[in-house]
DNA sequence: GACTTCAACTTGACAGTGTCAAGCTACAAG
DNA sequence: CTTGTAGCTTGACACTGTCAAGTTGAAGTC
């Protein structure tokens, strides 16, 4: 019953997620994504602008999560700067590596988007997170730079690290490398 | 008369890099590039391992292009290590604009590459640009960190860039802003 | 000189892709 | 009852990468 009342929008984008995720981009297909919904090949037409539709309700999916995750990672960790900083950025490479492929998709040329207010609305919230983070902790005419950096590191950090340019053995090896990392630069200045 | 000596492979790898650079990845198609270089479709197939053979040494020219560009910044650029430092980043991001999509295509999993000597040696090489850079300016114990720190910071900031995440007007104005980066973070350690 | 070998290339075919046009069908509105 | 229409199917098209077989021409061998 359940089954029958969840759209085929929805469900065609969960299938995507399921072929993009274990299968990589060369996976994502419309025609298969249709087979596995149980629809006839042109059906997603009805519900996407074509491919490039699918993969933008994709990612809008994709920031919902990657919001969620830096998030929690926040949630559990010490309330000072050094701690929230390290937590954020934390959620990001855990995202990264979980949701590899997905996370590819996410950061991407908006060339390669349908236009969707709802996935740039859910690109901005997930970006909120870091924005809010900074305006706490660095206050003043320099936050919008502290931003940039720090989202230029870990996001530099993860990518290098998904295409095994830099090869800490674990996921945990990887957050302390990283860690190490924010010390050298003595990134929040406090420490 | 030279045009004839030059080898259908060398000339299949410069089409190839045209029609990635001026039309983008969807652009870059073994049979447009067959047809352009005016042979048969099947014609690549002889020298390259597919699509991917062809990418691979498309990368391999790309690594090449892409050393001397952090080289010829840093040879323009002050000794010291501040200097030199923001030299090899302004290098690595002018690339990462001028060549974007070839840019792109450099640093992606290694997976989706075929085996290739070549391109490994030139990855390699342009990598060593960074690593000779932080050997001579970060001795000790922390050098391997510190070049992931600055290549990392560099990268990220290099992919933001690219996909519109942050914009600054111009070239010269992300030039101007990845220094305030380097600065605020005080990265090198003198200042 | 005749024969063999072989690499480079062509031709033709195949399955798979995204996308478009036309038709079907069930359901809601009038 | 009629009309519309959203959701879906069917069928077609051009395009893709790749494979198999055939052609060609030049180099080497007897």
């Amino acid at each position: 019953m359940q089954e029958s009342e969840i759209s085929l929008r929805d469900k065609l984008i969960d299938t995507g997620l399921k072929l993009l995720l274990e299968g990589g981009p060369e996976a994502l297909t419309l025609r298969k994504c249709a087979q596995l919904a149980g629809v006839s090949h042109a059906a997603p037409a009805h519900h996407f602008a074509g491919l490039r539709g699918l993969k933008t309700a994709m990612v809008g999916r994709g920031h919902e999560i990657f919001a969620q995750m830096m998030r929690d990672e926040m949630d559990a960790a010490p309330k000072d700067k050094n701690g929230q900083i390290l937590a954020i950025c934390q959620g990001y490479i855990q995202f990264s590596q979980q949701y590899r492929h997905l996370f590819n998709l996410m950061f991407v040329p908006p060339a390669e988007f349908a236009p969707d207010p709802a996935r740039d609305d859910a690109a901005k919230a997930s970006r909120d997170v870091l924005t809010a983070l900074c305006k706490q902790h660095f206050p003043g005419p320099n936050q919008h730079f502290y931003e940039i950096a720090i989202w230029s590191l870990v996001h530099g950090y993860s990518k290098l690290l998904e295409i095994g340019r830099v090869q800490p053995g674990s996921q945990s090896q990887a957050d302390i490398e990283f860690a190490k990392i924010l010390k050298l630069l003595d990134f929040p200045g406090t420490q």
